[in-house]
Order: structure tokens, then sequence, then C-alpha cells
DNA sequence: TAGTGGTCTAGACCACCTG
DNA sequence: AGGTGGTCTAGACCACTAC
């Protein structure tokens, strides 16, 4: 009889989680020390008498999250020394707002048309002479600067935005309703304030603030490519 | 007859993957606007042509991505503007210096004991007069400074630190090595240089400076709390 | 070439929640 | 009260790769 494990206290379930737990726990306490081999899922199954599946489940989690590696044929091994994962959320600059209790409000700066500049066909891989739309705009939290946004859209990507003026709504927002769930690339940089934006965000010229870069496509194709510049002591911050 | 989907060309398995696929086509399409309910999983699977695991690995997926909302009994929804969710991996500092193709030096500026200040205190939730080992260091990247590290260690958390010098292997390698997988709560900001790390990173007094800030606990115990700061024009960089 | 993880299936029971 | 997702099971076949 190789199933009905029967634990001393009355469980319920196998429940992967609780696999999971175990594994950690057997990690922490150095009984699996980085780079040692993990038993077999068939082993593991055996063990916590319950199916593969289950095992496969757990330490599918765990593998996504860094700790084990995993090989057909050799097997699980524990992770050496894996990079610290963190997972940001970059928050919607109006919920982000709202959820701090303060008004929201976007304000436009500008916004015109043209041909893209050299760095920006670079970074967006677009054509020669291939049309942008810039925009630059503030958003508020209360009477105080929060984020100043400056955009760059490829209009061939999205040519409905011709005939929108943003003077409202945010690109940000626009865009998130009308192409969504494109890919990104982000970039965190520390910038010094230029003139502009410091007078913007309130700050005096060469405040250190905190950028985001990033840059979408859609199927393939470039989208847009931002600098969310928040005003200073800006914190982002991430849990795991 | 409900199974034998029997695809135009010879498609070989299910896989959870081409149902992920079509999904997410579904949504950029918008044939699936945000907040609009998906088919349940059992019905999914008829029009797949698979078992409901198979569906159910793939909305789970997109779940746990952000781009889809699910609950019991009310079913699965299309994510109303989801934040855009970033995986940040922290380079561990000796990897990404070599990474670049650089000779990696670690050099130990201080390293004291004491009782830890009160706003440590307050961030590790430490008692009154807990004992903290407080450690600076500079990373560098052949003859360029990289990064300047300031911790504090709990002492109590890792007694074995009294007796480490950290004069020729950092912290962050040792803790990775013997307190491995602690949870922790990252922060990124833009500070200003102080003096002592401008002189550190060859800046000037005030430069915008990109300081990723982190606190690990092991075990629900605080183990330590560190200020990583980078050299100027630092880009933290993320894909998703 | 044999052993490992990767995935799928068909079925089942359960927890949760909404109507 | 009943339908939905959440999870587990037992079994199967396959892909990859170390041996």
């Amino acid at each position: 009889m190789k199933n009905a494990p029967q634990n001393a206290d009355q469980e319920k379930k196998t429940d992967f989680r609780k696999i999971k737990n175990v594994i950690i726990g057997r990690i922490q306490n150095r009984d699996l020390l980085p780079g040692a081999s993990l038993p077999t899922e068939v082993q593991l199954a055996e063990e916590f008498g319950c199916a593969r599946a289950t095992v496969n489940r757990a330490l599918r989690e765990l593998s996504d999250a860094g700790l084990l590696d995993r090989k057909r044929r050799s097997g699980t091994r524990v992770a050496i020394r894996p990079d610290p994962q963190v997972r940001l959320g970059i928050p919607l600059v109006r919920r982000e707002v709202e959820a701090m209790g303060a008004a929201y409000r976007y304000a436009r700066l500008n916004r015109d048309m043209g041909p893209a500049p050299g760095w920006l066909r670079a970074r967006l891989d677009l054509p020669a002479g291939a049309e942008v739309m810039h925009l630059s705009a503030m958003h508020y939290a209360g009477a105080q600067p929060f984020q100043h946004e400056e955009r760059w859209i490829n209009v061939e990507a999205v040519p409905q935005v011709r005939d929108l003026a943003f003077e409202d709504q945010g690109a940000n927002e626009w865009l998130l309703d009308n192409v969504p769930y494109s890919q990104a690339e982000t970039g965190i940089m520390a910038v010094p304030a230029d003139p502009d934006i410091a007078r913007h965000l309130g700050s005096h010229e060469g405040a250190p603030l905190l950028r985001l870069n990033r840059v979408t496509w859609f199927r393939g194709q470039p989208v847009t490519s931002v600098a969310l510049t928040y005003h200073a002591g800006y914190r982002l911050h991430a849990n795991r």
C-alpha cells in the first residue's frame, strides 16, 4: 500500500504549498546546500504520499522563483547564489496618487508631431523619417507636482493618436486601454533635474530625481518610449 | 463526440502555451475587452479540445501575470488596466562586474559593532539596545568605483558575524551563502551623493545617484539592512 | 539508452461566492 | 443552491541529456 500517508495530525490534503514550504525549510536549515541535488519527483511523491503532479507543481514554482535549477535527466538542484528577484509593480500614476488620498490632476504641457530624432529612431528601431508624436505632461497629487512625463509615440503603430489632443486624458491611460498588454523594457536611473523639469517638479536644478524609462512594443512593433520623472524623494518599492 | 478537434494543420499536442497565446491575442485584438468575461474553463477545454487542467494552467499563468482576474463562482475576466509588472533581478555585484568583462574588487572601508541607532531599530523592529554590526565597503569594476555598500547586521540573528572581519569577502555574499533565501523588502531612490560617498564613487557632492535599499528577514527575524549606492549613470533595467 | 523533468488527460472533490 | 475556479490523483507519453 503506497498511499494513505496518515500524518500524526489530521492533514486534510497534500497541498503543493506544504511541499514548497518543506523544501524551503530544508534549504534554510542547510539540510540542502546550494548545488545539492534533490530527490527525484517520484521519490518526493512517495515521501509526501502524493501524486507526482503535485510535487511537480511545487518544484516548478520554486524553480520559477529562482531557488531551484531543474534539468531533465540530471535532476533538480538547489540554485547557487541566485540573484534576488524583485517584482515591481509600476503603478498607474492616477491610481498611485488617489491611493495616497490626494486629488489627481493631469496637465498636458506640450504636444507636437514630427520626424523622430536619431536617438529615438535608434531606441525604437524606427526607419528614417518615421513620424512621432512628442508629448510632455505633468501629474499632480493635489497641489504637489508628482511626476513629469515625456513621451514619444510611433504614429505608424497607433495612427489614431493623430486625432487625440491628450489634453484631458494622459497618454499612459489611453495607451493602456487601446494597446493593451504590450511588452515593455524598463530602465531605472537617477538623473539631475534639468531646468525645465526642475521648474515643473518644484525642485532645484540638478536635484536628484528618479527616472523610469520605458519602451513599449506591441506585436513586435515599437509603440512608445516614455521617461517618467518623479518628484524629489520619491521611492519605488517592491516586496520579495 | 466531444474530442478529436482535428485542427487543419497537424498539431502535435494541446500545449498550454498555445492557449495562453490565443487568449493574449484575443485581448490584444480587442475581441476581449478589459472587464469582459471569458468562457469557463470547461467551455474553453471543449473549444481547445483539451483537459480542463490544461486550460487551468494557461489561465492561472495569465492571472499570475496580471492579465486576468479570476474569482470562484463569478469566473474569469480580463483585468482592467493592470499595473505593468516588472521583474527586476538585482544582480550580485561581483557577477554584474564580471559580466561587464571587468575585474571585480572588493574593499572594506569600515566595520564596527554597537547598539542599533533609533531609526534602524524602527526599520528592523529591533528592541532597545540591540547590537548591530555596521559595515561599509566599496565594490570596483577594474579601477572604476562601481557600488558603495553600507550595511547593518542584526547580530542576534546571525551571531557568527562576530568572528568575521569581512575584509576579503563582502557581507552580501556571505549572507547569501549563510542565510539563504530570506525575504526582503526593497526600495529604490535617487539620492544626492554625500561627501563621503561622492569621494568613494568619484562623483561630486550632490550628484544624483541610484540607491537600492533592502531589508532582509529570515523566518520572521530581521537580519540586515543595506543601502547600495551605484556610481553615477548606473541604470537598473528589467524586461517585461 | 535510460532516467529525469515537462506536460497532458480524465476524473474527482472541494471552497468559495454570487444570484 | 449551484456554478465556478482550485487542487489533487493516477496514469501516460514525450523531450532532453548525461552516461
